[in-house]
DNA sequence: TCTGGGGTCCTGCCTCCA
DNA sequence: TCTGTGGAGGCAGGACCC
């Protein structure tokens, strides 16, 4: 998915079409993703809507877009945007839910080929990754632009979808040239070329550019990579901050340091909700926290990890956001744990029972820890029993299911 | 239009401590 | 004992990404 940019006129000279392969020499990197991901994954088993407008939703009244194929996207209708707005823009489109775990199944597959090929992969989310092929390309000996082409025809020969593949001398070059070759193509940036290629794109296209820091640049004067590469570093830092100034300056030179990760450690761990109607209700809350916390601290057992810092993000009925956080002595993995921090810092932050209405309740744990180094630092526990009986209640789910085991008091009718 | 859910990173401010 | 200083860490909020 992404931000993806259909190819702008005169860019067509980087596309692989055909026998017009761009030089390739020296572009170790490439950036492979899935076209329309989740409704691809979808259309596998309905390909009779294969030419139809196709849109990949939740069914809560407050649900947004997850995917959107290109025949619905023909229509203006684009990811993250709420289904209301999706339905006014194309009501014929036929609407599917999402399928739970179909989406991380053809993930695995598809990184499976990635990894045969290069040991250094990066997955970014489900639906793409970095590679850097460099010692693949001497090993195999073959052309970064073959290479892409082989992983395309792997990846609809063996799991009916097609991708995109960008190939670039550094990351996030790779990542523009893949968005611009959507759907199902390939363009080649080479490494001389860098700067024509980037120079003419407006600033929204770098990395790191969200609707806010563009509309800061613009008014500067600043609409295309080329004037942020002609701005002094020193003025990029006072406009947008140390850090986002020399990000983008580089970044407008076509620098990008950073490598491939291929193993990077998970820095938080957390769950949100968001109800079909906000709340007033402090036992709802305080209901939903302890739901939460059992989500959380089920994905951290089973990681293997314990997080030390516990906090909550509240969203009011009019989109407010507030978040509050605790740092406990020690690292925990115990939903118990984690819910009485929360329900403690909720009462802290909104301390009045139905004063302002909720719409999304959230927790988060960061400062993680190896289980077991976690695990010492936690030995005086108050109630270590609480963990043992929820790590009973993780084998009962594995064995029958994520509804098998809920606390009592989470035997009330839903709230939505 | 009316805004999900999972994350990461940065900035500014505050407190604690040496 | 009081005051100033600078670094580290915690916290809150915001921007951004998919």
């Amino acid at each position: 998915m992404g931000r993806n940019a259909a190819l702008p006129d005169g860019f067509q000279r980087f596309r692989v079409e055909g026998r017009n392969v761009p030089d390739d020499t020296g572009c170790g990197m490439l950036h492979v993703d899935m076209d329309a991901f989740f409704a691809a994954v979808e259309l596998r088993t309905r390909p009779e809507l294969a030419d139809r407008p196709v849109i990949v939703a939740g069914t809560g009244p407050r649900s947004v877009v997850l995917s959107a194929n290109y025949p619905a996207r023909r229509y203006g209708v684009r990811s993250a945007m709420p289904v209301g707005a999706a339905r006014r823009l194309c009501p014929q489109a036929v609407h599917l839910p999402p399928t739970r775990g179909a989406y991380a199944e053809v993930s695995r597959g598809v990184l499976a080929i990635f990894r045969e090929l290069t040991p250094l992969v990066e997955p970014l989310s489900l639906d793409e990754a970095f590679l850097e092929v460099s010692g693949a390309l001497r090993r195999l000996r073959t052309t970064p632009a073959a290479l892409g082409a082989h992983i395309r025809e792997r990846v609809a020969a063996e799991h009916g979808i097609t991708c995109s593949v960008g190939v670039a001398g550094v990351k996030f070059v790779a990542k523009l040239a893949s968005g611009m070759a959507k759907p199902d193509g390939m363009v080649v940036v080479p490494v001389a070329r860098t700067l024509e290629f980037l120079h003419p794109l407006p600033v929204s296209a770098l990395w790191g550019v969200g609707a806010k820091t563009e509309q800061n640049l613009r008014r500067h004067g600043l609409d295309t990579i080329a004037d942020i590469a002609a701005t002094p570093l020193e003025r990029l830092r006072r406009m947008l901050g140390v850090a986002t100034g020399e990000h983008l300056h580089a970044l407008a030179h076509g620098r990008d340091q950073r490598p491939v990760v291929a193993q990077a450690e998970e820095k938080s761990i957390g769950a949100e909700h968001t109800f079909a109607a906000d709340q007033h209700d402090r036992a709802v809350l305080v209901r939903r926290l302890l739901l939460l916390s059992e989500r959380v601290a089920s994905t951290l057992r089973v990681k293997g990890l314990r997080g030390r810092t516990v906090s909550i993000k509240v969203r009011f009925g009019d989109f407010r956001t507030i978040t509050r956080a605790r740092t406990l002595p020690g690292a925990t993995d115990v939903a118990r744990e984690i819910h009485a921090v929360a329900v403690s810092l909720l009462e802290e932050a909104a301390p009045q029972d139905g004063a302002q209405p909720v719409r999304l309740i959230g927790v988060r744990l960061d400062g993680l820890t190896d289980g077991a180094a976690g695990e010492q630092l936690a030995f005086d526990a108050p109630e270590p029993r609480w963990r043992d009986a929820e790590v009973a209640a993780d084998v009962a789910r594995s064995r029958f299911g994520a509804a098998a085991v809920r606390p009592a008091s989470l035997l009330s009718p839903d709230e939505g």
